[in-house]
DNA sequence: TGTAGTCTCTGTACCTGCTACAGGTTCAAG
DNA sequence: CTTGAACCTGTAGCAGGTACAGAGACTACA
């Protein structure tokens, strides 16, 4: 088995006094900023088990730290990349080096390297067409229609 | 103003006699064979206008063509890149050479290629991260946390 | 220290993008 | 002419958010 090596998430007992200082007041206009999530999907984001729960300050706010705001930033992305919020759960477990033996690390990693290489031929394809049309718009030309079959290869 | 050079939307005026032969009746399992996309989804489509509505049989079924079917595909394959319905919606327009001038065609291929770009990088990243893991673990060695802020940038 | 303005809280309802019935009709193989 | 598979319309549900409402917490400034 693999230890956890880097765990991001951080549990109450933990919280010695010198780390409270990480723990500023990220307003919602901030995290959404930097991360690009709103403070609602934040919220959602933990009920359903994706983050762990922040610790509250007095009245009940939640206090957020520079690795929640990465792992957030890191979430939007990999969303933003198509991967369901399963696939996004999975994904950090693996970085976080989770509970997994190191066939399973390969089993999943490599499913998901399959599906990132997949995703890079098609992007690929699609940056050329849409890279040609703005080349013959340039040069004055109509552009023709790309016929779409074209883009996206019909295997799988 | 770009004509429409291309068009795969056919009006039923231009059904001619020799294009029926094309109207092969796709049963629910080979459109989701030939592109992941299932019947229901499908009508979804229709009607939410990002298709256009088949010709029907006496009966009332509907009768689909090879295009209907590629253009399902491609949609498809957008979806898994992340991209929304109202993005396919612009890049099937763009790819039909719609009505649009040849500025708007730049501006809006523009945009899309800014977009592919950046989700090609990340991707990228990711792809790299997942194959150092699985060669560590390969190596017998046990793979140490790839830091998630080197995953993705953070600048947006 | 009070108070205004901005933020957060919980809860619920809504939105997008599908997916899965239910109850009935059409189609095509035998 | 039957029979089973596939279709039809309609509606309801699920995932992944997003947007209030009504109430409380925080901060800055007088």
């Amino acid at each position: 088995m693999i230890g956890i090596l880097y765990s991001l998430q951080e549990n109450g007992a933990e919280m010695a006094e010198n780390t409270h200082k990480q723990m500023q007041r990220f307003t919602r206009g901030v995290i959404a900023k930097r991360t690009g999530v709103n403070i609602e999907t934040v919220r959602y984001y933990e009920r359903i088990g994706l983050l762990p729960a922040p610790p509250r300050s007095e009245g009940g706010h939640r206090m957020y730290n520079e690795d929640l705001l990465r792992r957030l930033h890191f979430i939007r992305r990999s969303r933003e990349l198509g991967f369901t919020l399963d696939e996004v759960r999975g994904l950090l477990r693996l970085v976080d080096g989770g509970d997994y033996t190191c066939g399973e690390v390969e089993a999943l990693t490599t499913a998901h390297l399959g599906e990132v290489r997949r995703k890079l031929a098609d992007l690929k394809r699609l940056e050329k067409v849409l890279r040609e049309m703005i080349s013959r718009c340039e040069g004055g030309e109509v552009p023709e229609c790309p016929v779409i079959e074209a883009l996206f290869k019909e295997s799988s």
